[in-house]
DNA sequence: GTAATTACAAACCGAACGGTCTTAAAAATA
DNA sequence: TATTTTTAAGACCGTTCGGTTTGTAATTAC
């Protein structure tokens, strides 16, 4: 069972995490927090140090709900295409349900922070590293099972897979219009049945 | 000629916008700009009522550097095959002599205003819709001259270009690595071959 | 060459910033 | 229920924020 202290923390990071998420770290300030949270500025100090903390609390928090969504998708298939297939159709469903307001964390922390050496940078990196990894595993397999040519080289295919995603959510949330990201999600499926069918 | 004051405001302009770039907005302060251009607060203000209309002139000088590269690129070409092919092929050269540092204006500034209703969204909104325009201008030329099938829908093309280039640009920018906007143009490229001619 | 104008520095402003600390209230434990 | 521990409020800290004002030095125009 989780302890009230435990409860309170968690919803410091949900929440702090929808204003990070749209205001940006910069942009955002601890009296924001407070009036999302309801909390006074000794009660959100008394769960973490500093702004920092949890910030990358939040980023987590924030990139975690986006991983959960992918891996459900993907996971219910077991062929190597059908996988890669259901990875980019699950951004579909982002337009309508998305899982935190703001557009994708790892794009926005990923452009704030990436002239900056801050922890931030640093997990930003490794949780593109993680998405990038899923999708070298997932066509590694695929070629091991003969689904997918060996010709292919999985690394490319994950850079244009992610830059095609953040891509078309930075122009669909600017415009406030999903056809971007519709087009792009379009545009991968007819890449990997063209490429790596 | 340029008066003294227009010189000094071209150079705030012009080093304000490096510091924007990199720290984004809300994350520049005055003292930054200060620092970077050797004046005084006083000094700035006297050219710009605020760090708002200092933040956009900013901004508007960055995109400009983007736009002439792109177009001076495109220029050189008559087919239209060509020129979307010197279009994408620009952002080759901005890895080794980038316009700006820190990153393609145009999608930092996307990033941090697009949950806002502040100018520089807008100008976002608008720097995007020039480099669309400029895209769909080319492939209806195109279309007119029968190099490119009339079945091609110019709008989709120009997400695709833009959507790769700028998710290639923020990985690239991100593990300071430029193999995903070399994979990404190399896509492109393939994908206008493949698709357009 | 002098008058008018412009450009910049320096001191200053109130507000907001991130962060601390004491104290009272609320839980958990006994 | 009494006591002890946990939790959060609220006043407070020094600093930095964006922005203003004023005085003087440097241009510009005549």
């Amino acid at each position: 069972m989780m302890s009230k202290a435990q409860q309170t923390k968690a919803r410091i990071i949900e929440q702090a995490a929808e204003v990070f998420n749209q205001k940006g770290y910069a942009g955002s300030s601890i009296a924001d927090i407070m009036q999302a949270t309801g909390l006074k500025k000794g009660g959100i100090y008394n769960h973490f140090n500093s702004k920092d903390e949890l910030a990358v609390a939040a980023f987590d928090y924030a990139v975690s709900l986006m991983s959960q969504k992918v891996w459900s998708a993907v996971k219910t298939k077991r062929n190597a295409i059908e996988r890669l297939q259901a990875l980019v159709s699950s951004y579909l469903a982002y337009v309508e349900t998305p899982p935190i307001v703001g557009g994708c964390p790892i794009l926005n922390t990923a452009i704030e922070a990436d002239d900056t050496d801050s922890p931030l940078r640093d997990r930003a990196i490794a949780a593109i590293n993680n998405w990038r990894n899923l999708i070298v595993r997932i066509i590694n397999k695929g070629i091991k099972k003969r689904e997918i040519p060996a010709t292919i080289e999985p690394d490319t295919v994950a850079t244009i897979i992610i830059c095609n995603i953040e891509g078309a959510i930075m122009m669909s949330q600017l415009e406030k219009n999903p056809v971007h990201l519709e087009r792009a999600i379009a545009h991968l499926q007819k890449y990997i049945q063209n490429t790596l069918v």
